[in-house]
DNA sequence: AACGAAAATCGAAACGTTTCTATCAACAGA
DNA sequence: TCTGTTGATAGAAACGTTTCGATTTTCGTT
């Protein structure tokens, strides 16, 4: 592969002035200029990367980490960031934390060590210790789907207190008083809000809160399933169910048939988050949605931005989006209520 | 931040001890291999990789090139893919032929000028060009879902002759006789195989093709839609519709609805591929599954065996999965032949 | 024609490794 | 005691850029 040195040779210049032409074509003649310009064409030649990393210290790698890549939120934040980023120059590198090896912390060791020049990540307990040191290496960092408060970071999530208490509310308004509400991996950050704003909205109403009926599914299908059935087999079952997220939402649904509760009949359902196919699932689930493209393009953009100039002091920003309620046909009124 | 130097001075060695230590630790004697590891740790060294990688010509990336992201396949070849590589020390670089401004040539002469050190994807017919000069830099690939015919590469994808086949039979069986046959985006090889999979089919069952009745739906859901518009509207429709894949099955079912047919009572769907949520989508359709997670893992498992030792020479591998036939409830007898 | 400033170009060092070749010490065999 | 061999270590070159400081060229003024 021809080097720069080749270029410079045919070109009848010094190797430095090549390097200028290539970057800086205004530091150079233009007679020079088109010299070089034809020798770099006449010789093929294509800018080594790796060597202009090495000496820059940075390289044009841009990371995504992701919570779990079969989660159609992640595929968003995929998609938006990986074009994006390749418009800019940058190649993207993806990690995935649900795999068995994944070890975030030598994820993120291993990135820095590449002089990654930005990191976009869905951030755990574990990653807070982890933080620092991308700071420590002046690796800008912008945050989704969970907050670390104060922190000091761009953030973009969902404003998911309002996201449970539009469903709650929408509950309520139908008349159930027996809500339950499945939250999801105890310790996340969206898992507290989103059971926050349960209480809140129960709260507002006047709604006690039964301890049994606040349970968590760990945010898997099977989760959903399990809390579903200790719920509808209860003397007392309760008439309406709020799920944390779509794949508890789906468990929740397998186990309401499994009963023989009919949905909405006899029991109400709905969720945080649609389905990827959500458009052609029958029913139609009522959900409250994330706008995910419009947060994954916020966040990308946001990124880039910093890259563009990343000693520009941009105070952290953050925004929680609103949720868009999406009315389905797994809610009604309760049994009590009707006829 | 320490380098190989700042070791080798605190252990009281040369530089080049210090790397025949961290990399061949038997070729130094266990008295100096102690104090390099013990001066690596005090001073936190961590090798630069980019250093590494330019003195070596290889990086430690590995790479896959999807056709697009939002698709269920692409995403199993992803998880699966950037595991095994992580754990084997690699990071996964990912890039999404979708994109708008995702020139696959730009990609792959990106990838190879940060000399990646293998590459997976999915080609198309504009990567058949840009295969040799990944050929010329010297990095192994194994290609997925398109089979590039002689081109003497691993390949992994379904056979797809023979999810046709076992489709249109079922059809067959079932009574059908007018069958139509909706096609992918023109000029893939899946599309080709596909079609005359369903060519053979039909013909081994003695029936005609009608050519109205096979068309293309370029793999959208709403040329899939367009497409049974046209199949339904016809003076004598069709009884029974096989879509290829699950994107254009959608389009047909939302098709068949809109004009009334009921399904399978008037018209029998059914497609290959299967949709994420397949197992919760009603009525359950009828399909040809492909093996997506044991396809990824052999193509990931073929390409690392091909980095483990880059100059063994393997021969070209290639398999195509048999599909799994998963019967729904979108597939019936015709009306003709009922009661 | 000579001068000085500005513009253009050059040479060399530096980024942090690996690896080739050379040196040195130790040691066995004669 | 000397020689040849082996194993351990050292030195230096090389990978391909960018960038700093130095040098040369150009060109407008006087």
């Amino acid at each position: 592969m021809a080097t720069i040195r080749d270029v410079a040779k045919v070109a009848g210049v010094s190797v430095s002035t090549v390097s200028l032409a290539l970057n800086q074509k205004e530091r150079v003649s233009s007679k020079t200029f088109r010299k070089i310009i034809e020798a770099a064409e006449s010789t093929g030649y294509v800018a080594n990367p790796i060597a202009k990393s090495l000496r820059k210290g940075r390289s044009p790698f841009v990371s995504l980490i992701v919570s779990d890549i079969r989660n159609y939120f992640s595929q968003m934040f995929l998609a938006e960031f990986e074009h994006r980023a390749f418009e800019k120059g940058y190649l993207l590198t993806l990690s995935d934390k649900s795999g068995l090896a994944s070890d975030e912390t030598a994820v993120i060791r291993q990135l820095i060590a590449q002089r990654v020049t930005g990191v976009m990540i869905s951030p755990t307990q574990q990653t807070r210790a982890l933080l620092p040191q991308l700071d420590q290496a002046g690796v800008p960092v912008v945050l989704y789907d969970h907050q670390i408060p104060d922190a000091g970071y761009d953030f973009v999530g969902l404003d998911n207190r309002l996201a449970v208490g539009i469903l709650t509310r929408h509950l309520f308004g139908l008349g159930h008083r027996r809500i339950a509400y499945i939250g999801g991996e105890p310790g996340l950050w969206t898992t507290n809000e989103r059971e926050l704003g349960f209480r809140k909205a129960m709260d507002s109403q006047g709604l006690p809160i039964d301890p049994d009926t606040l349970v968590s599914g760990n945010y898997t299908r099977d989760g959903g399933h399990r809390a579903s059935m200790k719920l509808l087999c209860d003397a007392r079952p309760v008439t309406a169910i709020i799920a944390a997220n779509n794949e508890m939402m789906i468990g929740t649904l397998q186990a309401a048939q499994e009963l023989g509760f009919r949905c909405p009949d006899d029991l109400s359902i709905c969720c945080i988050d649609e389905a990827p196919w959500g458009d052609v699932l029958r029913p139609r689930v009522t959900h409250a949605a994330q706008p995910a493209r419009e947060m994954a393009i916020r966040a990308a953009t946001w990124l880039l931005e910093r890259l563009e100039d990343p000693n520009a002091a941009i105070e952290p920003r953050s925004e929680a989006f609103a949720p868009t309620f999406v009315p389905g046909e797994t809610t009604g009124r309760p049994a009590a209520q009707r006829g």
